[in-house]
DNA sequence: CTGGGGATGGGGCCC
DNA sequence: CGGGCCCCATCCCCA
């Protein structure tokens, strides 16, 4: 096998209805096909196709050494004989459609007048031969293959036509080396495109389907008006922060592994349990990209193409994540149709079914959706943050991608907010806006004046718990917390070796939470609370042989002063804890204990 | 150590 | 859908 194995799938369509199908992804359905790629030139091929009805032969024109790639060369010819055959098809109406989204738009043609009288021959009836491919890192096994295949897409009319061998670029030496490969079969839309035929080229059309012969070819994610050399030549590096590996939108060739969606980080691909995808056997050579669409031309205007890229590659939109899993395709059938209609789960193909396929979002939406009280979210795939509004979870994308196109043109200093970048320009121009209406000192920022207006006010919102000092602001609390951090805590449970001021403490501590399984979340609230009070003025003033009951009043005095304006739900398991506390703290009710830790641990 | 201010990041929401 | 505005949170620096 040469680099770059390119598997195929391959549909042949009668009446928009879906024929035949042959699969080459799943490694346990498929034969030898799957091992098929398009030859380079006429004389690289050493297999030929043809169609015979609805079933599609390849055989071998020379002997095919071991090791030696399949190629096949789809030649005019071909294309005749593929329209000609005496199945239920006529010849004229014949179409084969091809989408690579990586091709780049230099390489579509003109119309030519000829095909517009093909196209209302195609009207009848026609072949849509979807030929899907994907790049695969040359020593990954094929078991470990995930699906990069871009599936075909329909073409709007003006896209029709548009494509001939001889306008395409001029064949190169194929490039399919797994530097290339791995970062860019899913390159976003308005990156460019591989120096690679294999990507500039529909290879696997090469002489099929001349522009006599209509060949279709349509880019969705190349809209004409957008412009061939896209202001980031190659993706750019990524943010540790960033996962490496991304699933493309495109459905899983093995649909009924999918586990329940939710939860599913993209961490979850990357585990090697129960991966929805055959184990990836190396997932540095898979591609990088990103699931979502950069916010198109947004900000970008804000900065020149010349200047550093963001570190996020805006991506296509089909190059989101997997889509949930719905109810509709359970079955582990992994049939183009469950692709499609798994891929279907998207917003623009809830609009309309008449809607034209080819424009961006078609086949997915890169945005989960989610419905929260009736209303719908829009999740981030990364984090799990739901936004109201799509604009806003796109913005927030850009925390992820590190796609700041916001830049400054005095300190190149970058944002991935215009606003931030308006609120930047301040520091040059030393403006201060805002003003305090009380002392007249001029801030830069709004939240700036608010923090300064709490000098005034007397307010100061930020409070700690274990010694009730009140700071105007949070950083500030945070600093001081240190200080208790730091104090020496003389008692320690041998249990889990958690330290406290108060011997007293130490025992609520081991009557109450540390008795039982200590990893609920509840016990963990309550551990907390035991360390607060145990560093709270109450306990301070308390002597350490004070008794039970003197402990457990101290505890309701701490607490009820804790609880000062907090809401009835957190006062609500307060009062859980405080009885679980005054439990422990008190002998009497130590009988009481287990059973309530046992309610504490189911709630 | 505390407190004040500057600067920035990021989300919500409206237009 | 994106821009603009507002808000809160956070970090850093310095007195």
């Amino acid at each position: 096998m040469s680099l770059g194995v390119v598997e195929e799938q391959m549909e042949i369509y009668s009446d928009s209805e879906l024929q035949n199908f042959i699969d080459g992804y799943d490694v346990h359905r498929s034969n030898w096909m799957r091992y098929v790629n398009p030859a380079r030139s006429l004389a690289e091929q050493n297999l030929v196709a043809c169609q015979n009805s609805r079933d599609i032969y390849f055989y071998t024109i020379r002997p095919v050494e071991p090791n030696q790639e399949l190629l096949v060369w789809y030649s005019q010819e071909f294309a005749q004989r593929l329209c000609g055959q005496p199945s239920d098809i006529k010849p004229s109406e014949c179409k084969l459609e091809y989408t690579k989204q990586h091709l780049p738009q230099q390489t579509r043609l003109k119309d030519k007048p000829k095909e517009e009288v093909k196209e209302e021959r195609d009207k009848e009836e026609k072949i849509d031969v979807e030929m899907l491919e994907r790049d695969t890192p040359p020593d990954t096994p094929d078991n470990q293959i995930m699906d990069f295949s871009k599936k075909v897409e329909k073409e709007e009319k003006s896209d029709r036509d548009q494509e001939n061998q001889g306008m395409a670029p001029s064949p190169q030496p194929e490039h399919r080396q797994p530097s290339l490969d791995l970062n860019h079969p899913y390159l976003p839309g308005h990156h460019p495109v591989l120096p690679s035929p294999h990507r500039n080229l529909p290879l696997h059309l090469h002489g099929l389907y001349s522009p006599r012969e209509g060949l279709v070819s349509s880019y969705p994610f190349y809209p004409q008006s957008r412009p061939i050399n896209p202001p980031y030549q190659l993706l750019p590096p990524y943010g540790p922060h960033y996962p490496r590996l991304l699933l493309p939108s495109y459905s899983p060739p093995f649909p009924g592994m999918l586990p329940s969606r939710r939860p599913l980080h993209y961490s979850s691909y990357l585990s090697t349990d129960g991966l929805p995808y055959p184990p990836i056997g190396q997932p540095n050579l898979l591609p990088v990209s990103l699931p979502y669409p950069p916010s198109s031309q947004c900000g970008l205007k804000e900065l020149t193409p010349n200047v550093s890229p963001p570190r996020g590659a805006p991506a296509t939109p089909d190059l989101s994540p997997l889509p949930k899993p719905s109810s509709q395709h359970q079955s582990p059938e992994p049939s183009p149709s469950g692709c499609e209609e798994a891929m279907n789960l998207s917003l623009s193909t809830t609009k309309s079914s008449t809607a034209p396929r080819n424009g961006p979002g078609h086949k997915s939406l890169p945005y989960p959706l989610k419905k929260q009280n009736g209303k719908i979210k829009y999740e981030c795939n990364i984090c799990l943050k739901t936004f109201g509004q799509l604009s806003n979870l796109k913005v927030h994308l850009r925390v992820h991608s590190g796609e700041r196109p916001f830049q400054c043109n005095l300190c190149k200093k970058s944002f991935t907010q215009l606003a931030h970048l308006q609120k930047h320009h301040l520091v040059h121009t030393g403006e201060k806006p805002h003003e305090c209406q009380v002392c007249h000192k001029r801030f830069s920022s709004t939240s700036n004046l608010k923090t300064h207006l709490r000098l005034h006010s007397g307010e100061k919102p930020y409070q700690c718990k274990m010694c009730n000092t009140k700071f105007t602001q949070y950083i500030h609390l945070k600093l001081h917390r240190r200080l208790h951090s730091s104090r020496d805590r003389p008692y320690r449970c041998q249990l889990c070796a958690q330290a406290f001021f108060h011997r007293f403490s130490l025992r609520i501590h081991q009557r109450s939470c540390c008795l039982v399984n200590s990893s609920t979340p509840l016990n963990v609230h309550m551990k907390e609370m035991v360390e607060h009070f145990d560093a709270s003025q109450e306990a301070d003033t308390l002597a350490e042989t004070a008794t039970g009951s003197q402990v457990e009043e101290a505890v309701e005095h701490w607490l009820a002063r804790t609880l000062e304006g907090e809401g009835k739900e957190d006062q609500k398991e307060a009062t859980v804890l405080l009885k679980a506390l005054t439990a422990a703290i008190n002998p009497l009710l130590s009988k009481h204990l287990r059973p309530l830790s046992q309610m504490l641990t189911k709630l």
